[in-house]
RNA sequence: GGCCCAGUAGUUCAGUUGGUUAGAACGCCAGCCUGUCACGCUGGAGGUCGACGGUUCGAGCCCGUUCUGGGUCGCCA
C-alpha cells in the first residue's frame, strides 16, 4: 500500500474482520506476555487499536523501538479471543504483516508519562507541550475549544453577523492596559501597538455602515497573569451592532450562549433567556461583588445598625455586613481556614458566630453580640444551627470582603451551592464616574465610550452642579457566569457633542477627545449610527465549559505566568543587526 | 512590585528531635511469562536533596541570602 493509512485507530470494528488494513500512529504501550508474543497499543488522534505481535520478525522490530515512536502497521483485522468491552475497538486487533517506522522516538525515558502528564510539573509540561498534548485528556480541552469557536461562528453568522478581521499592527491607545509595542522600521522612533481589543475598529465599522460585526479577535495586553488570565494574549468574541439597544445585545447572547453551554459544558444545565439582570449597586449590596456566583443561595445583609456599636472594636464606626448560613455543619477547623483564606484574598478580616441547636450564641465574637441576642436573631432571621459570617470596614471594603466570604462559604457548604450548572446574569447600570483612589478626583469608571443614561441632558445638569456625577450610570453591562466575568459591553457614545460633555466632567476638553481618539471622533462627526456591543472572553468561556481552574489548560500553547514561552524560548534576544535596522538600543539587560 | 506556598531519582512524592549507606510508587534496563488491556513475576541501574553562605562534632532537616515555579494582591479603560 502506498498510503500511510486506510483507517484511523478508532475505526475498526467486528465488521472489518478479515480485511487488510493499514494503521499509523504512536506506539503508546507494549505488553509483552510471552516469547515472541506481545500486544502493542497504537494511538492516533482518534483513538487506539491493539496490534498483536506473534512472530520473531515483528517482535524484533518492536523491540528496537522506544514507546511514542510513530509506526505504520499493515495487516489483517482479526476478532480478539479475549475482548475488552470498555474500548471502542476492544473486539478486534490487527495482526501485522509489515511494520514501518515513520518517526522514531529517540528517548526511552520521557520527561513525563503521556497518560499522566497532568500530574507533572507545569514548567515541564509547557516545555514539552507537544508531548503533553498527546494525552487525550489534555487534548480534549483543545478539541472542545475548537468546537466552541466553531459553534459560535455558526451561531453569529446565523444571526446575520459578518466576521471581519481588524488590524493587528495598529496605533498605541492612550488609556487602559499596557500596550505591546512593535518598532516601525520605516519610521525611526515610532511604534505600532498590538490591539488591546478591536474596540475602535469595530465602532468605525459601525460608522462605515456595517450593520452587525463579529470576530474571534486576538487581544494583546502587557499585564501580569492570573489563574484565569493568560499573560500577553487572549481571544474575545468581539461583536457590535448598529441601531442596537442594550436589550438587543442581550437578546443575541441569550440566544447564542445557552445552547452552546448546554451542549459543550461539563454541566448540562444552563440558564435560559432572559438572564437575570442585576444593577451594579444591588450586586455590590446583595452579593458583595459585581460578578456574583448565583449558584450560591447566600446573600449579604447590612448589619451596621445592628452591630456597629456592639463593643467589638473592628466594628466601631464601620459598615458591618453579615451572611447568614442555615444548617451549617462545617467544623471549627474549617471556619478558621475560611477566615484565613478570606483575609488573604480580600486583605480584610472576616468574623463569625453561631446560633447553635440549643439556640445559644456561641463561638467567634458571640460574647460581643450576646447582650442583644433577641434583636440579632430577629433582624438577621436566625434559626438554630445558623452560622453568621461578618465583615467590617468602610462600605466598599466591607462589601468586597463579604463577597469573598460569600463565595468561600458557598464552596464550603454544598447545601447552599448547586455546582453542576451554569448560572448567567447581566450586571447593568455601572456608574459612569468614580473618585480615583490616587488622584482623589472624578474619573471615568470604566471606559469613556459608554453612553450615559440620560444622555446630554444629565451631563449638562452635572456640569451645572445640579446632579452629582457619581450618581450617573452608563449603559454599560457585564455578562457573568458562575462568578466569572465573561465580558463587558456597552451602548456606545456615538455623539461627539455628548462625548465632549462626558470628557468635560473629568476636566478634559474637545482637543483631548480629538487627540486621544482621532479616528473615532472624526468618524462620528460624519454621521454615526447609535450602536452597542460586547466582547465575551473565549478563553474564560472554554474554561467554564471544560471545568478547568487554570487558563493554561484550554490554550494550545500557553505562556507561563511570567509571559514566557519556554518551549519556543520567547521572548528572546535578537541579533544586533535586527536592532540596528529598527533603530533600537537596548539600555539594560534582563538581569540588571 | 508586596505577601503566601513549593523545590529530594526520569516523574509524582515520603523522609521522625539534626545522627550509619536518603526511601516508595510509576517509568527505565535485563530475565521469565502465549490472551494482555494500568498485564504479572524476579533482579538491576538511577541522587550535586534548586544554588550559595552560616550554625553544629554532624544538615535533606535549623538560620540567612538567592534562583526557579505556582497562588494571591497591585495591575487588567
Amino acid at each position: 500500500m502506498t498510503q500511510n493509512r486506510t483507517h484511523t485507530c478508532n475505526e475498526l470494528r467486528m465488521e472489518h474482520v478479515g480485511q487488510k488494513v493499514k494503521l499509523s500512529g504512536w506506539m503508546e504501550n507494549v505488553r509483552e506476555v510471552g516469547q515472541n508474543f506481545a500486544f502493542v497499543i497504537l494511538r492516533d488522534f482518534y483513538g487506539t487499536t491493539q496490534v498483536v505481535i506473534e512472530t520473531e520478525e515483528m517482535m524484533e522490530i518492536i523491540h528496537g523501538l522506544n514507546k511514542e515512536s510513530v509506526i505504520s502497521v499493515e495487516g489483517t483485522v482479526r476478532e480478539r479471543s479475549s475482548k475488552n468491552k470498555n474500548l471502542p475497538t476492544g473486539e478486534i486487533e490487527v495482526l501485522p504483516e509489515r511494520i514501518e517506522v515513520l518517526g522514531k522516538c529517540r528517548y526511552n525515558e520521557l520527561p513525563f508519562q503521556i497518560g499522566r502528564s497532568r500530574e507533572a510539573d507545569e514548567t515541564l509540561r509547557l516545555k514539552h507541550r507537544y508531548l503533553d498534548l498527546r494525552n487525550p485528556e489534555v487534548k480534549s480541552n483543545i478539541v472542545l475549544r475548537c468546537n466552541v469557536v466553531s459553534a459560535i461562528r455558526q451561531a453569529m453568522t446565523d444571526h446575520g453577523f459578518l466576521e471581519i478581521t481588524t488590524p493587528i499592527l495598529t496605533a498605541s491607545s492612550p488609556e487602559g492596559a499596557r500596550d505591546y509595542l512593535v518598532p516601525a522600521r520605516k519610521h525611526p522612533g515610532k511604534f505600532y501597538a498590538l490591539p488591546q481589543a478591536p474596540q475602535q475598529f469595530k465602532q468605525l465599522l459601525m460608522a462605515s455602515g456595517f450593520d452587525k460585526y463579529f470576530q474571534i479577535a486576538p487581544c494583546f495586553r502587557d499585564e501580569d497573569a492570573r489563574g484565569d488570565r493568560s499573560p500577553g494574549e487572549f481571544y474575545q468574541l468581539d461583536m457590535e451592532m448598529s441601531f442596537a439597544t442594550q436589550d438587543d445585545v442581550f437578546a443575541v447572547l441569550e440566544d447564542v450562549f445557552p445552547p452552546i453551554f448546554a451542549k459543550y459544558g461539563k454541566y448540562n444545565v444552563a440558564s435560559t433567556a432572559p438572564f437575570r439582570r442585576i444593577g451594579y449597586r444591588e450586586a455590590m449590596e446583595t452579593y458583595g461583588s459585581d460578578k456574583p456566583d448565583l449558584r450560591i443561595d447566600l446573600t449579604v445583609q447590612d448589619a451596621t445598625e445592628l452591630l456597629a456599636d456592639c463593643g467589638f472594636e473592628p466594628f466601631a464606626g464601620n459598615t458591618v455586613k453579615a451572611i447568614v448560613v442555615t444548617d451549617f455543619t462545617a467544623a471549627r477547623k474549617q471556619i478558621d481556614k475560611l477566615c484565613a483564606d478570606v483575609e488573604v484574598q480580600a486583605g480584610n478580616k472576616a468574623y463569625w458566630f453561631r446560633l447553635d441547636e440549643k439556640s445559644e450564641l456561641v463561638g467567634g465574637i458571640s460574647k460581643f453580640v450576646a447582650e442583644r441576642k433577641d434583636q440579632v436573631v430577629e433582624k438577621l432571621g436566625l434559626t438554630p444551627g445558623c452560622f453568621v459570617g461578618l465583615t467590617a470596614g468602610k462600605k466598599g471594603a466591607a462589601q468586597k470582603t463579604a463577597g469573598v466570604l460569600r463565595s468561600k462559604l458557598g464552596a464550603l457548604c454544598p447545601n447552599h451551592m448547586d455546582r453542576e450548572r451554569y448560572e448567567f446574569c447581566w450586571i447593568v447600570d455601572f456608574p459612569m464616574y468614580e473618585i480615583g483612589e490616587e488622584s482623589g478626583e472624578l474619573e471615568f469608571c470604566h471606559n469613556p465610550f459608554s453612553m450615559p443614561n440620560g444622555g446630554a441632558a444629565i451631563l449638562e445638569r452635572a456640569i451645572a452642579g445640579e446632579v452629582d456625577p457619581l450618581t450617573i450610570t452608563a449603559f454599560q453591562y457585564d455578562l457573568v457566569c458562575n462568578g466569572v466575568e465573561l465580558s463587558s459591553g456597552a451602548v456606545r457614545n456615538h455623539d461627539p457633542e455628548i462625548m465632549i460633555k462626558a470628557f468635560q466632567l473629568v476636566r478634559l476638553g474637545e482637543d483631548d477627545v480629538k487627540s486621544k481618539f482621532p479616528a473615532m471622533y472624526n468618524a462620528f462627526c460624519y454621521g454615526a449610527p447609535p450602536h452597542a456591543g460586547i466582547a465575551p472572553g473565549i478563553d474564560r468561556m472554554v474554561m467554564l465549559l471544560a471545568g478547568e481552574e487554570s487558563i493554561r489548560e484550554i490554550i494550545p500553547f500557553p505562556m507561563n505566568k511570567n509571559a514566557q514561552d519556554i518551549m519556543m524560548g520567547a521572548p528572546s534576544e535578537v541579533e544586533q543587526r535586527q536592532l540596528d535596522e529598527l533603530h533600537i538600543a537596548v539600555t539594560a539587560a534582563e538581569d540588571q
